[in-house]
Parts: C-alpha cells; structure tokens; sequence
DNA sequence: TTTTTTTATCGTAATTTTACGATAAATTTT
DNA sequence: AAAATTTATCGTAAAATTACGATAAAAAAA
C-alpha cells in the first residue's frame, strides 16, 4: 500500500490502527437510517427474514439489496439462499463485538492494559 | 419536507424515524478511523486536549478540523476556546445515549415496551 | 413449457465525503 | 509594532454513497 498514492477522496485506512478500523467499518454499516431499521426488524424475527424487509422500507428493492450487501459485508448480518428466495439474519456476535469495542475503546486507560 | 423533491443521492431521512435516525447520525459520526481515532485520544486525557490532536493524526491540520466539526456536529465532543487555542473533550453523555440506542434498538421486543 | 416471482447486479445520476493547500482572523510572542 | 502561532473556513478535486430503473438468472407456479 503506497501511501504516496492515495489520491483525494479515498479514506486513508492503511494509516490507522486495526481496531481503529474495525469500528469505524462496523459504525460506519450502522451509519444509515435504512441499515439500523433492518437490523432491527431482522432483530425482532428470530426467524430468518427474506425479502419481506423490502416491503417494511419505502425504498426501491435494488437499494434495500444494495443496503443487505453492505451489513453482510460488514458482517452484522448474514443470508442463506433458500429456493428462488434468500433470508437473512442477525449476526448477535457481530453486534456484541461492536458494543465491547465502544466499551473498550473510549475508557481512559492507564497505558498497559489497553484495549485500543 | 417534500418527499418528490428527493434527488438522487440524497439519504431519505425524513422516512425513517427519530429514533432510526438519531443512532445512524451517532453511528456515522464514528464511521471514519480518525473520528475513532480523535474520540480515542480525548477518552485518555481528562483534560481537554487542543490542536495536539493534529499531532497524532497523519493528517493535515484542515483535514482534523473537519473532523473535529462533524464530531462536534453530533455531540461527541465540545469545544472551547481558550484564547488562540481551541479545546475539545469528549461528551461521555452521548457515547452513553449510542451504547443505549444500540443495547435497546437490538433487542428482540415484545411489541409493547419497545425502545425502538 | 410458459409465465410469474424473487432477488442480485448493472448502469446512471446526484449528492456527500474525504482530503489537501491556501487563506483569514485572532491571539501570542518577539 | 511586527512576526509567529493557532485554528476555522474556503475552494477544489477525486472518490464513495445513495437512490432508482432496467435487466438477468434462477426457481416456482401456472
């Protein structure tokens, strides 16, 4: 990774440190109101919900996909194909991690023993 | 707020609710490494650190300040002038409010007594 | 077999984000 | 008073995000 070469626009990732990363990709997933609304529904089915999600949001299906790939990428949800239709669910661990890194991260800590 | 008037790339905030909203702000608002990074740096130091936070950021000084703005804008952190200096700590107060909003969003509720 | 349903992906448009240098404004320092 | 320091803001460029319609591919239903 040359960091000569970043050019405008790009997040300079590679200059951070990993957990810096990893919460900011996880904050980031949670970081629109049409992701948090599906983890939430997703949340409240402890069975795997399909595209029913599409019918709970007022936005185009290609957009509510579009936003399924982006929590799956971030691992906050995962999809299973089932037949032509394909449901997805909650990814508790994923969640839990996300709460220990807020815990972790922003306590002042006394040098050794910290988490970041 | 016309929903017709909706161009393009534009988040469809209206849609959605407050309280979906309200954690997306929050979660976006840490969605960046050096947002991380900066909000890291203010939870180690009790008292509020100024422009040495450029100093620990590969960044430059208009790139922090930016940052430092859309913290600002989402009341993770206050800022103060002390004469040419300007101090900044952290807003313990709405790191607690997003670890709520997510422990509460996220929990599989039984219609009645839903937070979310 | 043909049609319908379901969903991912492509193409496109507009906006927002990220980053930097330059500059301005307001102190301090010399 | 002049120079240096500090930091917010402006202007700009490039990339990423958000949204939608259209389409493709696969399975189910007719």
């Amino acid at each position: 990774m040359n960091l000569k070469n970043m050019s405008m626009g790009t997040r300079k990732t590679a200059v951070f440190s990993e957990t810096e990363n990893e919460l900011a990709d996880l904050a980031k997933a949670l970081g629109h109101p049409a992701r948090v609304a599906i983890l939430k529904e997703l949340a409240n089915r402890n069975v795997c919900v399909c595209g029913e999600i599409v019918d709970t949001l007022p936005l185009a299906q290609s957009t509510v996909s579009q936003h399924l790939k982006e929590l799956k990428a971030a691992g906050l949800i995962s999809g299973t194909v089932e037949g032509v239709k394909s449901c997805y669910c909650i990814n508790w661990a994923t969640l839990e991690r996300l709460k220990n890194l807020l815990e972790d991260c922003f306590k002042p800590c006394s040098d050794q023993g910290c988490a970041c």
